[in-house]
DNA sequence: AAAACATATGTTAATATGTTTATATGATAA
DNA sequence: TTATCATATAAACATATTAACATATGTTTT
């Protein structure tokens, strides 16, 4: 019962949710994910690593680049969980934005050559001159429960 | 999407966790859950209120006592969520003692009369009396996630 | 082996959360 | 109306979580 409020606990995390909704479509390594969201390299690894361990993900090595991806055998809560959040117009709204911020940069950016920090700059330049417009692509604040 | 990541936080937290599924029985007062929860009443009633400021519950006030219970219309990431949680069979053992103390509670130290503190600290020395065997009926205890 | 690169981890500061203690509110009973 | 009971809220405290910064690890390239 506690590995079920743990499950909660990690999944309760806006940041969290972006990647494994990110990750459900496909592996995906590091400095993708810091691309398309927008984060720092060292937020990005410690909530996969909080993900993996809670036995969301998993990871494999492949040269200099980490893999991620959705576990196989998902704890069968946070399986439905990623179910029913598929579901919420509001989740699907946010997130179809960073799946295509995904597609953009591996398309425009990587062409099918590694990913590397150099891209990830690029990309994130190029969206903060793109997006005068308002859309909110960095942090989204989060108000407290309380 | 906020108000997604407030629910999964509302609900990523063991005490309220187990009013919910108490509530999900019935319309039950703040003092029947003290007594079988074994927790104070300001902790109860504060959490009672986050879930239901969460749009989870209902309350209605019954004289001295107030009634909660589930919100008929719970948002559905919630519902779905109390839904797969009760297949789970840890999430199941673990509260399967709450509705049976529950029960004895009612049936035994209420018997149809109003609940009143009198009977919640009763019920309370009964239980820690005849719970000699290891039976953790106080808080459980909570691991990080870090 | 050194340099460069991608990722991970330790540490700390800022903030959020959970819990208790004390006090307030709202309702009934005396 | 005062006293009492059930519940709510506020204030204070301890703990947990987040995110930034600095640094370490593990790979590849040179």
């Amino acid at each position: 019962m506690i590995k079920t409020v743990r499950i909660l606990r990690v999944l309760a995390d806006e940041n969290r949710l972006r990647l494994l909704l990110l990750l459900q479509q496909r592996e995906l390594f590091v400095c993708q994910l810091m691309a398309v969201l927008k984060l720092s390299q060292p937020l990005v690894s410690r909530n996969l690593a909080l993900l993996e361990r809670e036995g969301l993900l998993d990871s494999r090595r492949q040269g200099k680049h980490v893999f991620y991806r959705l576990k196989k055998n998902l704890p069968p809560l946070a399986a439905s969980l990623l179910r029913s959040m598929a579901k919420e117009p509001a989740v699907d709204d946010l997130f179809a934005r960073d799946r295509q911020n995904m597609e953009l940069f591996c398309r425009r950016f990587l062409r099918g050559a590694e990913c590397d920090m150099g891209a990830v700059k690029a990309f994130i330049e190029y969206k903060s001159k793109n997006n005068k417009e308002g859309v909110n692509y960095g942090k989204i604040g989060q108000k407290n429960i309380h």
